[in-house]
Formats: C-alpha cells, structure tokens, sequence
RNA sequence: GACUUGGUAGCUCAGUUGGUAGAGCAUCUCCCUUUUAAGGAGAGGGUCCUGGGUUCGAGCCCCAGCCAAGUCACCA
C-alpha cells in the first residue's frame, strides 16, 4: 500500500506512544458523563465533566493551547495547559504525547472543569486526557469564520458519497440531514401505531415480483434451485395479511428495481406500505393530508417547508383532481373514453414520444407525465385513473373505465400512490391476463400472474384501502436535498477501481502478452526467461489478479490476456 | 445510453502561444501561558485520472478509455 508522507508519520507516532507505554487502542469502557451540547445549555462555572470525542482542531501557543473537541452532539472548546497536566517535573504528557503524538481526528477521553476563557468561550480545563483511538489517515478540515463563511469544504460528491463517515464527520449539515429522516420515520410509526395498526414484515425475496411495473433483479436460490426476485413492492404480500384478518398492516419496505439511477432513482429505495380494511381512497386521502401535515410539523416545526426554491405548505386538506380534467386543462384535449389509436394520435399532436408496445394506461400515464405533472407544485391529490394503468385498482363506484385510485403530487413530483384495493378475484385475474398480453407485446415491466395472491382473493378479502409513500423523496423535500444520494447513507455508486500492482515478473509477462493479446503458453514462457517457480508465480498471480488466463485448446494451451 | 463540465499535494483550488508543477489550510522543525476561520519563522510533500498520439519538449493540444456531477432519454 502507497501511503502519504501524513499517513507515515502517524504510523511512526503509533510506534512511539506504544514506546510510551500508552495503548493507542484501549480495550476498556470510558465513563462519559456530559455531552458538548450539556455544556453549551447547561454551563456550571467549575463543574467536573468527563468528555469523549474527536479532536478536531489545535492552536498550540507555547506551554499552553487551545483544541476543540467533536462528540456525537457537537463541539466543546478544550484547554491544555502543561502544568496543570504534567504538576511535576516529567512534562513528557503535555510536551511529547499532547503536542507531538496526537493528531486531529484522534479519540480522546477528556476530564476537567468548565472555566469561560477571557474571550467569554465555554471550555473545559482539561486535568487528564486519554487516548482512546489513533487515527491514520487526516481527515479534511472544513472552517467557518465568523461571517459563516466556509473554506476548504469537503464539497465533491463523490468523495462524500464513497466515504460518508468522513462526510458525518466535517459536514454538521449532512448529520442533522440523516437525523431529520428518522425523526420523519418515527413519526409516522407513531402515527400509524396510534390508529392500532401493525407493523409488519415481509419477503424481501419473492418467487414472483409484484404489486408495481418495474424491472427485477434476479437472484438465484441454490438449495432450491430456482430463481428468486428482490422485490419490487410488496403489496401483495401486505394485502395477504389482511386476508388473513389484519384490520391495519404497514411497512418500511427496502425495494429494488433494477433501472437506471440518477438524483431521484437508486436501485434500492424505501417505501412505506400500509393497508387498512373496511376504508376507501377518500378515507385514504383524508389520512394522507393529517400525515403529511404532522410529519412536516414535527421534521421542520411548520407545516410551512421551503424546498427547491418553493414554499410548500402541507397543511391538509390538499385539491383532489381528476387525471382526466388535469389532462384537459393542461393540454386541451378531452381524452375520456378514448381507444389506443386515438390516444397515440393525441401523444403525438403532443410531440411526445410513443411506440407501439404502449396500451391505453401507458400512453395516458405519458401524456399526463409530460404536460401536467410539473404544475401541481403544491399537494394535490390526482385522482381517478383509467383502469388500464392501474391493474390492481378497484373500478370507480359511479365513473365507467375509471378506477378508485390518487397519486399524490408534490412539487411536481409523486409523492405517494393509493387506492381502493381490488378485491375481485375474478377481475384481478382477467386484469393480470391484460398485463400478460402487455407482456406479449414488449412490455418488459407488465406484471407477471402471481397465483398464490389470486388464490388468497378468492379467499375473500375485505373492502381494502392501501398506499405507497416514497420515503426517500419525502425526506428530500422535507430536507430541502435535489438528490436521492443526499438522503441515503450510502447510494450506490460504480466500484471503485482498486490499483493493480505488478511484480516485475509480471510486468515482464504482460510486456510480452500485450501487443499480440494471446499466445502459445510454452513460447510465452520460453520467451519472458524465467525460472519453473517465478513461472509459476507470476502466472497465477495475473490470473488472481484477472489480466490472464490460460485457455485449454485443441492446439494446445493458449495464453490470453484478460480484462 | 447521449450531450456538457470536471478529475493537479491529505483538503479546497490556481496553473498564461506548449518551456524546470503553485497557493491557502493540513503535516514536520523551532519559538510562544486564556486564543479564535488563520500566533510567528522555516522546511518537506505530486502516477497532474489511465493509455496512446502530435512535438525537441505536454498538466495544457489530439484520440481512446475510466470515474463523477449536471442536463436529457430510459425508468413511476
């Protein structure tokens, strides 16, 4: 491993302090009993605390100096004073391992009195400190003056992304970010906990992938020797459970989908499900708006949140509006009660882009995305879809093609999706035969018949309402993020390219294998002049390291290049 | 997948028709008892993303690739 000339001299001071005789990593428990945050609320004039943190800054003058330590709450100014730490003769504490062998990013273990310093800063005399873990590598050193502006950032995302725990540690901003997520998820546990509903789980690996349009992944299940999905939903598994009798079901749901990823798509996402028997959409939607106003209340402490340039208020109740009429209004055109010919001709008037593979729901689901979606800025229930894009919906009570379902739309965005639950077996059935024929014509995320759930159907399920909330988007507009990456502790990313080093052996074998690309093994051997062993260990160390292979062929072994 | 922009020290960034790689912070050495983004002085630190090409000479120009971000497409 190529290490930097900081990374050197840490490992040297390592080395020293155990020369010292003093643990860089210590086994035992350390008795915190007062967080920074206490200090700064609650500040006692000589008050004894015991800290522990990070050491995140130094300003060394001479026998005395001021640092600043990070706890899980935030930092408290430490002041070192080398008498006070070393009262006798041996002043090795302060002058060898305070100022020479620790490092910013080290844990330490502080006990002191809380003093203010002329300046008027809360700060800790600090009495005696332990090493509680040496970091190796430096970490970025973000500061703010005081007109709040910022230099050196740990700004490029990519390094954030691919190395988050650096990022929680110099960016205050991105903590209280993940913080507010779960504080939105404990919410509406405990508002859903409150109406007797039960939290449940569910598979995450199915036999057959349902309940949305989208693509799998695949896994393959050895023992069985079958393939296996990772879920793409996971309602009809919860609409299982009321069939079996549960008045209220909901879950925080990891899905996958393998797609394309960009700010508001990751391959795996979360989203809350809930199912509730005996209720409808309208039901549904009345409790959507007292959720979202009580998840906004208690993330931001308004109703109010300002988000991507908009101030959006979450304060039910929300516009319901028929796709049909927003489609109308937007665009003009009265597609109700249209057929497949005269809808594409509509998409195109629209110059929207449609192929063939595209029903009714598909060619709607388009132009309603296209021309109507970006206006509903504040939420809005968009209600009443044709069935041909919601096969899992109940038709409409009264509205002939339509069905009971909403998707909720903030900022132009769908925030959540819901209906009144098809509980007609026989219809569920025909409209699963509808998606197969979608399938047939190219539509390669038109839902597979899951049998088993159409067996539970005909079992009887009771009149059912059901919504999916998609967690990370929600907590993007409730944080104020453009991206999904900003949201997940650790979004996917491309692996990152490890080095490959070579010996020389093995740069001679390469040298040779490049410019043709494969070779008779025997000749390539002859040829790179080496020894039965370095042969060998080469060989098999570019083929550990996948730049080679051997190939056994009719004219013999073949060496190839790989990669 | 397409286009645009970017990749230079641990971090943030400069780098002029193509002519010996720079700054601030961090690091190291020395000096310094209540400071505040930054105490003073000095020193060290580089695969300029990778591989080709043009050239006497490439961080810079050309080609190919890798990674990322943004826009679009795809995708609820």
């Amino acid at each position: 491993m190529q290490l930097s000339e900081q990374e050197i001299v840490r490992r040297q001071k390592l080395a020293q302090l155990r020369e010292l005789g003093i643990d860089p990593y210590p086994a035992a428990q350390y008795h915190v009993d007062t967080y920074s945050r206490e200090i700064q609320e609650t500040y006692a004039e000589g008050q004894k605390v015991t800290v522990a943190g990070r050491l995140m800054s130094r300003r060394i003058q001479g026998k005395a100096s001021f640092a600043e330590l990070q706890d899980s709450t935030g930092r408290v100014q430490l002041y070192f004073n080398r008498d006070e730490i070393c009262p006798g003769e041996d002043k090795t504490l302060y002058n060898e391992v305070y100022k020479k062998l620790l490092d910013i990013g080290d844990f330490i273990g502080i006990e002191g009195e809380l003093f203010t310093t002329q300046v008027g800063e809360r700060t800790i005399m600090v009495r005696h400190f332990t090493l509680l873990s040496k970091s190796l590598r430096p970490l970025p050193l973000p500061k703010t003056d005081a007109d709040g502006k910022v230099y050196d950032q740990f700004n490029d995302p990519e390094l954030r992304y691919r190395m988050r725990y650096v990022d929680l540690v110099v960016n205050p901003q991105v903590k209280e970010t993940f913080e507010k997520r779960t504080r939105i998820t404990n919410t509406i546990r405990t508002f859903f906990n409150e109406m007797g509903y039960l939290e449940v789980e569910t598979p995450i690996l199915q036999p057959i992938p349902g309940g949305a349009t989208a693509r799998p992944f695949v896994t393959h299940h050895n023992a069985l020797n079958i393939p296996l999905y990772l879920r793409i939903a996971n309602e009809l598994y919860l609409k299982r459970l009321i069939v079996g009798g549960f008045e209220g079901v909901y879950e925080f749901a990891k899905d996958f989908r393998n797609e394309g990823m960009d700010r508001t798509h990751n391959p795996e996402f979360t989203v809350m499900e809930l199912y509730v028997a005996y209720k409808d959409y309208h039901w549904m939607m009345e409790t959507t708006e007292r959720l979202l106003e009580q998840v906004a209340l208690e993330a931001n402490g308004s109703t109010r949140v300002n988000a991507w340039g908009q101030s959006i208020e979450f304060k039910a109740p929300y516009p319901r509006v028929p796709i049909l009429e927003a489609i109308k209004e937007h665009t003009g055109y009265d597609v109700a009660g249209m057929n497949e010919a005269q809808l594409r001709e509509i998409a195109r008037k629209l110059d929207l882009e449609v192929d063939d593979s595209m029903g009714v729901g598909k060619l709607i689901d388009q132009i309603f995305g296209e021309c109507c979606e970006h206006h509903y800025v504040q939420p809005t229930f968009i209600i009443d879809y044709p069935v041909e894009m919601s096969p899992l919906t109940k038709a409409h009570r009264s509205k002939p093609g339509l069905t009971e379902r909403f998707e909720l739309l903030v900022n132009g965005k769908e925030i959540a999706n819901a209906y009144s639950e098809l509980n007609d077996p026989i219809d569920q059935r025909e409209r699963f035969e509808d998606q197969l024929r979608l399938s047939e014509k190219g539509d390669d995320e038109a839902m597979f018949i899951d049998q088993d759930f159409l067996r539970a159907l005909e079992f009887g399920m009771p009149p059912t309402s059901g919504i999916g909330i998609g967690i990370d988007r929600l907590v993007m507009l409730l944080t104020d993020n453009a991206s999904i990456q900003e949201v997940l502790f650790f979004p996917q990313m491309k692996p990152e390219a490890k080095p490959v080093e070579l010996s020389e052996e093995e740069k001679a074998v390469m040298a040779l294998l490049k410019p043709v690309g494969e070779m008779d093994l025997s000749e390539l051997k002859e040829k790179t002049g080496l020894s039965n062993k370095k042969w060998d260990k080469a060989t098999k160390a570019l083929s550990k390291k996948g730049l080679f292979q051997v190939e056994n062929t009719e004219a013999g072994l073949i060496a190839k290049l790989k990669g």
